[in-house]
RNA sequence: GGUCCCGUAGCUCAGCUGGAUAGAGUGUUCGCCUCCGAAGCGAAAGGUCACGCGUUCGAAUCGCGUCGGGACCA
């Protein structure tokens, strides 16, 4: 139920029979036509672009258009006036009763309200973290993770096929450096002296897989060369990593559908296989790449090597495959994987990364239309820089001496719902302040507690209701009637409402999940401004003193209300509380 | 040198992919608890949407350029 999608077939409706009566061409696109919510509330409810959006095609004036297309409107019932304005804005007034139609269907279909099936069941695959498995998470893994699982959520919500992934990074030189980390980790834990030198990992994480290691292996690993231990530690200790990993996820309610080992490609052929369709589409080639612009690397010379032709599709400069010692550059498995994403059937794929890899969209982008021919979209979302505070002070983390904040730092901090609301309320490729001490304020400048703390009231509300005997259960609130809201504070509430399936549209279509946070926020502040009003008004209170059917009739209002909230907290991972004392 | 992101109220940020007089929070000033939770609400004040051209009925939004901040570049 999207009461603008509604009023938009109106609108088109009436230009068809406009076209059918001859008073409007009959080749017209009607794409750009678009029915919303007016910026000032004083235009009316609804504004149509038609006029303006048709006249030049039509070669009419926009306000000749508008004046039919007002007569054939305001024929609905719904619509109890329309005028034109400014330059050919159409501007309707709907009837109170469409808007109060939203309170029993919100309640009907409880946390499914505003469910879409605009996706289409198509296929997204949504990867997101993939952080390499050399440790725990830190504060960026996590606004990754966040950020990739709400927008997974929302896909769901919006009606796509969505598959939560991870790629890990266990292929590399990196898994070397961790496993002789972990082997130091592992003389230790048979009594020797250690130091850890540039290059491995100091972290005390790895204390507990050295001791695993000497669980496992007693002492018949120490004083042997590394070539006969680090095959057998490479995995031991990236396996060890990613249990570490999953249990950071777990923590903050990421579950993905598929962990994707980048080591399983070697060997299965599926790199050649990636690399074939290319050069089967004419390119790969052997050649040079020119030297980069301005400032040389001082080891820099020009080589002969292997070339994805990628300025074929949009990037700057074709990318090496190969290096030239023979190996696969990091590019090759990635191609790999993103071919083997394609072949799985994905209609779309969405990658979460850091903004640290920004020099990596072009390339990857120009990979997966290759691949695929151009049919499969691949959306790169970067996520920016997380900044620590604590008390207004920056938080200085130093990667060095190993005191990173990590995810679990987060969580037992400051809790996962609060991380992940705090995380969503800013645009992902926008720098994230986050302050320890005032996203755990309980005022109306932290967020999260503002929206919780208007799901706790109506909570409460609720409760003082049943204690009065009257019957708040959704059955009951949801036939209860909506006659007496005849407020303009309660239509405001209501038309907010009715915002909700559009929004969560608007915010699928573009893959932005924190229009949703701020969207609760506008959402709870109507309500605890209704809630205000009821002081100096007394018909605006929701318990009507004996009155049962017209405090029944309010309280389906704001239960619609907090059905929203929770369903839009659902798609953000955050638990609505139910009290806050 | 190049690529990508960003520049909106004193501060932190939205702005529904081109719409009407650009909005919230915070800070400042002033009001509201005998009353469903004041962890809240209302009002005032605050702007050259970094700057300059261009595209058109119409630009914070799209294009080009300049300046400034950030990330990245075998």
């Amino acid at each position: 139920m999207n009461l603008f999608a509604d009023i938009r077939t109106l609108v088109l409706d009436a230009l068809a029979q406009m076209q059918s009566e001859g008073s409007l061409p009959a080749d017209l696109d009607f794409a750009n036509v678009t029915v919303e919510p007016p910026r000032d509330v004083l235009h009316g409810d609804m504004a149509t672009n038609a006029a303006m959006v048709l006249a030049k095609s039509a070669k009419m004036k926009p306000r000749d258009i508008a004046e039919t297309l007002v007569a054939k409107l305001v024929a609905d019932a719904r619509i109890i006036a329309a005028d034109v304005a400014g330059p050919g804005f159409l501007n309707m007034r709907l009837d109170p009763l469409v808007w109060l139609s939203v309170i029993p269907k919100a309640i009907e279909d409880g946390a499914e309200f505003g469910r879409s099936n605009m996706g289409d069941n198509k296929k997204v695959n949504v990867e997101y973290v993939s952080a390499n498995p050399t440790g725990p998470l830190h504060v960026g893994h996590t606004r990754g993770a966040v950020f990739g699982d709400a927008l997974a959520s929302l896909l769901d919500f919006a009606g796509y096929d969505v598959t939560r992934e991870y790629y890990i990074n266990d292929g590399g030189a990196q898994v070397d450096v961790l496993a002789r980390s972990v082997y130091l980790r592992y003389l230790e834990a048979n009594g020797q002296a250690v130091q850890f030198e540039d290059g491995t990992y100091p972290g005390d994480y790895l204390i507990a897989v050295g001791q695993d290691v000497k669980a496992k292996y007693g002492d018949t690993l120490v004083d042997k060369p590394e070539s006969e231990w680090l095959a057998e530690l490479r995995l031991f200790s990236s396996d060890a990593m990613m249990a570490l990993i999953r249990a950071d996820l777990a923590s903050i309610g990421v579950k993905m559908d598929h962990f994707y080992s980048e080591k399983s490609l070697y060997g299965t052929g599926l790199i050649e296989q990636a690399l074939a369709d290319l050069d089967a589409k004419g390119l790969i080639y052997e050649g040079t790449l020119e030297p980069p612009k301005g400032k040389l690397p001082d080891d820099w010379e020009p080589r002969k090597q292997t070339l994805f032709k990628s300025t074929a599709h949009g990037d700057d400069v074709d990318r090496p495959i190969k290096k030239s010692d023979g190996g696969w550059t990091y590019f090759a498995p990635d191609i790999a994987y993103h071919y083997d994403k394609i072949q799985r059937g994905f209609d779309e794929l969405i990658d979460i990364l850091g903004a640290d890899h920004g020099g990596y969209v072009k390339r990857m982008k120009a990979a997966v239309s290759a691949l695929s021919g151009g049919t499969v979209p691949l959306d790169i979302k970067l996520t920016q820089l997380v900044k620590l505070y604590k008390n207004g002070e920056p938080f200085k983390m130093s990667k060095r001496a190993g005191t990173f904040i990590t995810l679990r730092d987060l969580v037992e901090q400051v809790g996962p719902d609060v991380t992940r609301f705090v995380m969503l309320t800013r645009k992902n490729d926008a720098p994230l302040d986050f302050d320890f001490d005032k996203v755990r304020e309980q005022s109306k400048e932290n967020p999260v507690f503002y929206v919780q703390y208007a799901f706790a009231r109506i909570n409460s509300v609720m409760n003082k209701a049943k204690e009065a005997g009257i019957d708040v259960s959704d059955t009951a609130l949801a036939t209860s009637g909506t006659a007496n809201l005849a407020h303009d504070a309660e239509l405001i509430v209501a038309k907010k409402l009715a915002e909700w399936p559009r929004l969560l549209e608007l915010a699928a279509k573009h893959h932005e999940p924190h229009r949703i946070a701020f969207y609760l926020y506008e959402l709870a502040s109507d309500f605890h401004s209704l809630w205000n009003r009821g002081k100096d008004e007394p018909d605006l209170r929701f318990l009507q003193d004996d009155k049962f059917d017209v405090s029944q009739g309010k309280i389906s209002l704001i239960r619609a209300v907090s059905v929203v909230i929770s369903a839009g907290l659902g798609i953000l991972g955050v638990t609505p509380m139910e009290e806050m004392r």
